[in-house]
DNA sequence: GAAATTCCAATCGAATTAGTAGGAATAATA
DNA sequence: TATTATTCCTACTAATTCGATTGGAATTTC
């Protein structure tokens, strides 16, 4: 039942961006010496956030990534949904169409069930705004 | 963020011994018919269940596992954990001392531990007598 | 003593994870 | 125009985990 570092180093990408988003882009090197990611391990992780339209590349020297949209707009169930695959803790619910052939008789599925909601009730309520906000809060905590 | 077959198999090896306990020891070689699950691998997987104390071994023939306690008294998450290890959706979350360096900044940590708490607010709410209940009501639906 | 069961340990192929490595393409700037 | 800084792309790899399979020893009943 874990999140791949794939899923954690996209979110704090993702966040790490907002953060450090001055109008210019973000280069992926600098985020890589503040996250203390291998900085190719996080080209691969950004191709996939820009092949999907969550952000934008500038190519060439002063180069880099900026977000699309609003960090309101970015929950963390995108993010890792993009980057991990399904957050279901089943394969049998993954897609619209369950073809299992004990689906009938199988009662741990309501197990899995809920706690597949319970996980979306919490990736898809909060946004990347929230985490920007928490992470103020820290550093004023930190700061006084 | 997947349950493995172990944790699944374990769920259904329990809930399957629960349904035919006639007070004679169930064999795993009957389960695994029942199951659809190798008979080899549910031996694996009943010893763990067995060292653990949740079910006690009658060997010889005629032999076979019981429960230990009263279906209400073994949750999911009990058995999930002790055969697929932490529930957690990361290893900081797994011991009770997290010694990640970046624990004061990581806002993200917020998040995982949100989802932690999601599921443990099911696994640990449901227990084996839940499920019991429910495969009652699933065989009235169908034989109705 | 034969048969049925649990118990135990080793092995294994496939998939996944978490990267490394090397260089091509592009664009700014000197 | 040459240099340099960046993104982009593809292939490879070492380690681990997953999901078993295999083979047989120990125990107990009949």
């Amino acid at each position: 039942m874990k999140i791949s570092t794939k899923g954690r180093y996209a979110v704090r990408l993702m966040l790490d961006i907002a953060l450090n988003d001055s109008g210019e882009p973000v280069r992926i090197k600098d985020v890589a010496k503040r996250q203390d990611i291998s900085d190719k391990y996080l080209e691969q992780i950004i191709s996939i956030l820009n092949k999907a339209g969550f952000v934008k590349s500038v190519r060439g020297p002063q180069g880099g990534y900026l977000l699309v949209r609003k960090p309101e707009e970015y929950t963390i169930g995108m993010i890792l949904r993009l980057t991990e695959g399904s957050l279901a803790p089943v394969s049998c619910l993954e897609y619209e169409v369950n073809d299992c052939p004990r689906q009938d008789q199988c009662v741990t599925l309501e197990v899995w069930k809920r706690i597949d909601d319970a996980v979306k009730g919490v990736v898809d309520n909060i946004t990347l705004a929230d985490l920007i906000e928490w992470h103020h809060q820290k550093g004023d905590y930190y700061s006084i």
